[in-house]
DNA sequence: AGTGATAATGAGAATCGTTATCAACCATGG
DNA sequence: CCATGGTTGATAACGATTCTCATTATCACT
């Protein structure tokens, strides 16, 4: 239900800028230290407060990366999966979609009422790669 | 087993035991009461590193199953994904192996050395969909 | 069996990420 | 104006996990 009494606030639309504006899926401390840029006074609270009404609202996405213990924000909320760096933590964001009637059997088979899947690439990204062979030459 | 450069200790034989003997990929605290039942004496922080290290070892994975902040621990190290139930948690195994081209797309798309890809479908459960239809008829 | 080196343990403190509490704030409508 | 009720920032509280450290247990070798 869209409430009318959500206000838009300048927390809220720095918030929501910051987001758009991320191409890293950044934590909520990462967003806390960037939009702390615009809006000086703002505290943790009220970014982690919004975060969470950014995502119940559809306008977000959380994410559980598997590297690290905290959730990752992504302003990008159309269906798309992630291919993340075991190494270095950074997030890119894929097309990949699964073959329609993979899902089909699931539902048939377990009866369950699938309404969306998390799908994670794990690897080293380029970069990384090449940090690695340096340090095998040194070793 | 426990290669012989680890100690061999009833705790983490405890632990192993445990996840072995798991259908429902438990969290930490839910192995350190099951565990406590075997070793009365045991700590929470044994539980943790024993998890850990059976994780590094390749003889437990964790999983991030995106419900709830709690890792959660699966004795099953082969090859699957999981169907998790958005409304009571219960995760269960699957095997749905992606289309090998995929891979071999996305890394030469990427660059990225991809390792591994973690799967996960949410939904809800057949018991929890028919708890559902119950409440409405009351609503 | 006895011993020494060293890894592992348990207890509790510390840390991290996050959520709850609450008084002060502020936009809106009467 | 003022009352209403959502919003904020500070801070306390929280759950999950890791760290610290003194004590204990395991292993290899007598």
């Amino acid at each position: 239900m869209i409430t009318s009494e959500l206000r838009s606030t300048p927390q809220r639309q720095a918030v929501l800028a910051a987001l758009e504006a991320a191409t890293d899926h950044p934590t909520a401390a990462d967003v806390f230290e960037r939009v702390r840029q615009t809006v000086p006074g703002i505290g943790p609270a009220t970014v982690y407060r919004t975060l969470a009404l950014l995502v119940s609202q559809g306008l977000a996405l959380e994410l559980s990366l598997g590297e690290g213990n905290a959730a990752r924000y992504d302003g990008n909320t159309s269906r798309h999966d992630h291919l993340v760096c075991s190494s270095c933590g950074a997030a890119s964001d894929i097309e990949s979609a699964l073959p329609a009637q993979l899902l089909r059997q699931l539902t048939s088979r377990t009866g369950y009422a699938i309404t969306r899947y998390d799908l994670q690439f794990h690897g080293l990204c380029p970069t990384c790669q090449k940090s690695e062979k340096q340090e095998e030459s040194h070793g």
